[in-house]
DNA sequence: GTCTATACTTGGATAGAC
DNA sequence: GTCTATCCAAGTATAGAC
């Protein structure tokens, strides 16, 4: 079923021709809003990333606004399922905590936060871009918040809502994405997570087990 | 002193022909940055937007990139002298709460953190801008904690040095702007900012005016 | 359906007229 | 000090070969 023929080799890379050049291209979109941001992220640019001609571009996705979009797709969706299955095993704040510094970790190692961080500067420039960069963020706080009322319960609520909350926390989180892929330094912002710990601890402490919590 | 000759109407403009076409292009720039974006900030465009020739720009500032840092400075500066004046007179995390809110606000509305965020997000598309940009974020850096300093005292310095804080408050600030900006919705943010308040007075209330304070 | 070659536009930067 | 004209590089997009 896979391939007629001398199929033998890794069948992941692409079908014969080139049934991965889509791929590659969001590939090396992503990888050229990682590491050049949204202005150097130009069609030649990227087909160079991707090691396609640059006409392929505006084949596939008909411009270079449409792949960014796709790429963005493709990050988000990445990043939510993983997040989602870590926050599965999380019951306490500190938990919480230890799970969101170690997804920090990695979106900062993958740069997938940057490209969220280069597509939402980015969007002022393109006409239009601005609302299709919006709605793709919806996941992202649907799941910050998800995460905080499953793991802080309904006690706060009052005093913080959720979802001011979340939307705090995506904001917190873009910030220290831009500043630490600014100078390049992760030390501050990892700081950051660990005092954010401590507080966890703190909370917890405090907090009596209370509620209907077994 | 002022001007030889006929001067009666505005001297704040510009003196005879063009003293101003520097201030011109650095006030164009500002606005560009916050309408356009790093990626539609271009000469041309710049130049468009102050009304002057494109060629001038590269005559007074060498690049397009200068005279961005150039409007960085700038900001940087207008901004600096307002915070301080406004964080003077405030004693207690209720009214550092109150003028962060409003600070945020004239923020928002002149684009300061806008031009901030374009800068931070475009520097990796431009081989040298990082650096210079990150040297124009100390300023920042220390006014927030300064600011954190003066009003928290060395009481939770232990579980959150003013430093760390400082960066998150940094951070969390330009987070809040990028994505206000995206979907032009000012209230979740400010939202938040009501919360903030909400906390900072339950700190009050929970800590004792203690220490050395009078 | 996939890719290459090419047309056309915009952007950065400079030389020289005023 | 300012403006015009111009060069060249880079950008988007398409027409047409395969």
């Amino acid at each position: 079923m896979a391939k007629s023929g001398t199929a033998s080799t890794v069948v992941t890379r692409d079908s014969s021709r080139s049934a991965g050049t889509r791929t590659r291209l969001i590939d090396a979109a992503i990888e050229t809003l990682k590491t050049e941001g949204f202005a150097g992220s130009s069609a030649r640019a990227i087909a160079e990333c991707a090691s396609v001609n640059q006409g392929l571009i505006f084949y596939h996705f008909g411009s270079v606004a449409n792949l960014l979009l796709a790429a963005l797709d493709t990050v988000s969706v990445r990043r939510m399922e993983q997040y989602g299955a870590a926050v599965e095993h999380v019951g306490s704040p500190t938990e919480l905590v230890d799970v969101a510094t170690a997804i920090f970790r990695e979106d900062l190692d993958a740069g997938y936060v940057a490209v969220l961080v280069e597509m939402i500067a980015g969007a002022s420039s393109t006409p239009g871009l601005g609302p299709e960069v919006s709605a793709r963020l919806g996941p992202w706080f649907a799941f910050a918040e998800q995460a905080v009322t499953a793991t802080l319960g309904p006690s706060l609520e009052s005093v913080l809502p959720p979802g001011d909350l979340a939307y705090g926390i995506v904001a917190l989180y873009l910030g220290l994405e831009m500043l630490t892929h600014l100078d390049g330094d992760s030390g501050r912002a990892l700081g950051l997570f660990a005092h954010a710990k401590n507080l966890a601890a703190l909370l917890e402490a405090l907090s009596p087990p209370a509620a209907g919590q077994a």
